[in-house]
RNA sequence: GGUGGGAUGGCCGAGAGGCGAGGCAACGGCCUGCAAAGCCGUGUACACGGGUUCGAAUCCCGUUCCCACCUCCA
């Protein structure tokens, strides 16, 4: 069956055909970048990450635009707050996010735009939208107006007459639920030319501009958090179908993570930074258990199902390399069936990451019995499932640098060595010497593991 | 008030009418000089109350509780 998704807009899961046979465009909205993302933040640059995979996988060329919204209330209020130049502010967490995405071995997209470089692109769409009596400029603003477009609220299902009145009726607006599309220029605040008068643009003409400079008036998907879908992707749609163009023709949405049942954020002030995380848990471990869940469940973060994935992690790797160890250098090959019918199943993750358990299940039998053949074809399914996943510990975005392998080699020769010395006292008999080899590999951080075709070592799980 | 998503065994987490996903933990066994690792086995879980059905965790009705969005949010 191919590759199915589950599409927001009709609350169904529709079998997924790119617009153009072969390539796929794909555009997530990305990160305000207002301070040092939390493994929430993540999450979505994750998925959006796996489905790119997947999508390459599969055979497609895929172009893939996540923006920067770099300017907006928050940046220009905390760089104020602190005394800082907002471009300042939004380039330091920008960078924060580029390197937490990096530690988490998220692919970079296709471009990621920033906002700002594409205020021109905003201005002319507005004035399309004004053209088309989509739009109006009052007071130096100009807004969208909600009750020109009669599908206003398909996306989120939402009734224009139902929702709660959210936005101060101080403005210029005619109508409360409209929404803003250029902000008139404050004092301090930074601002361009516009036909309507020196501003700065609202937030959802960003990604509705940004998205048709780089995809067009017509792409395949379009994703993001689930608290996205309204107001600003509702917005962003209308402002695209206002000019006429087709939009995305699907919308993927990922849910969060939650701590405590509640959503990891920062008004609640129960986040955990990625740094913060990774400062005692490998990253490719914490990449592991982000996308252990569905895309679309939350993921209760808590320090035990972390840990319990970590040693999850930790014996699918062993597996792998006890066979690199003792049976040679592992490819990457086929995926098993199981595997495939999963990913393309609305990218069943959960259901992938059991086939996965079921190679190194019947890999570590085969090794117990000394067939390595069978062994190694588990240790290649093993590896390309986990290469598909972006959690291959021989890649080497994970191994480190080049000019570690040294040291690694170094390290590898030492301690086989001593695994010689404890090998020649066991034959001995001479249990006391081979113990005490044990330990002192054990206080190193190293843990012996024996078995029918000698003794391998591993590093104390992490 | 409107809209959407949930409640699964000790824990995490899939599934969505009929063989107990998978992982972690625990216990027993095999293997081992002893361990570790690995393998095998062990759980009668689906919020509550009704109903439909030969059969329901899955469908229907009702109830309770939780979360999210409707204001910035991945």
């Amino acid at each position: 069956m191919p590759l199915h998704l589950y599409d927001t807009a009709t609350r169904s899961i529709r079998l997924f055909e790119p617009l153009v046979p072969g390539r796929v465009s794909m555009y997530v909205c990305g990160a305000t970048v207002q301070g040092v993302p939390h493994i929430g933040h993540t999450r979505s640059s994750l998925v959006f990450d796996v489905l790119s995979r997947w999508l390459k996988h599969t055979g497609y060329d895929v172009s893939y635009v996540r923006n920067v919204t770099d300017i907006d209330d928050k940046i220009l209020a905390k760089a104020a707050a602190n005394g800082r130049p907002w471009w300042e502010w939004a380039t330091t967490y920008e960078r924060a996010f580029t390197d937490a995405y990096d530690v988490l071995g998220c692919g970079r997209p296709s471009i990621e735009p920033r906002a700002t470089g594409h205020i021109p692109q905003m201005i002319t769409m507005i004035g399309q939208l004004i053209d088309k009596g989509h739009a109006y400029a009052a007071g130096g603003d100009a807004y969208f107006a909600v009750r020109s477009l009669p599908s206003y609220g398909s996306l989120s299902g939402q009734k224009i007459d139902e929702m709660a009145q959210g936005e101060s009726a101080a403005s210029a607006k005619r109508d409360p639920a409209d929404f803003t599309l250029w902000k008139a220029a404050k004092p301090g605040e930074p601002q361009w030319d516009s036909p309507w008068g020196p501003g700065r643009p609202g937030w959802h003409i960003e990604c509705s501009a940004m998205a048709r400079s780089y995809l067009g008036s017509a792409f395949d998907i379009h994703g993001g958090g689930l608290d996205l879908v309204f107001p600003h992707h509702e917005n962003e749609q209308a402002q695209s179908h206002g000019v006429g163009d087709a939009f995305a023709n699907f919308w993927l949405h990922n849910h969060w993570v939650t701590l405590a049942g509640e959503k990891m954020s920062k008004s609640l002030g129960n986040t955990q930074t990625v740094p913060a995380i990774t400062a005692h848990t490998r990253a490719i471990a914490l990449r592991f258990y982000l996308i252990s869940a569905h895309y679309r469940s939350p993921i209760e973060y808590s320090e035990d199902a972390l840990a319990d994935s970590v040693t999850a992690f930790s014996r699918v790797e062993a597996f792998l390399r006890r066979v690199a160890d003792r049976v040679g250098p592992i490819g990457i090959g086929e995926l098993p069936g199981d595997f495939v019918a999963a990913m393309d199943d609305d990218l069943a993750v959960p259901r992938a990451l059991a086939a996965v358990h079921e190679q190194v299940r019947l890999g570590n039998t085969a090794m117990a019995a000394g067939d390595h053949g069978a062994a190694m074809a588990a240790a290649l399914a093993v590896r390309s499932m986990l290469a598909v996943l972006g959690t291959d510990p021989f890649d080497e975005q994970w191994s480190g640098r080049a000019d570690d392998s040294g040291l690694r080699d170094a390290t590898s020769a030492l301690i086989a060595a001593l695994l010689d010395q404890r090998a020649a006292a066991r034959s001995a008999k001479d249990f006391s010497t081979s113990d005490r080899i044990r330990d002192q590999l054990a206080a190193a951080g190293f843990v012996v593991q024996d078995s029918r075709d000698g003794a391998t070592w591993a590093v104390g799980t992490n």
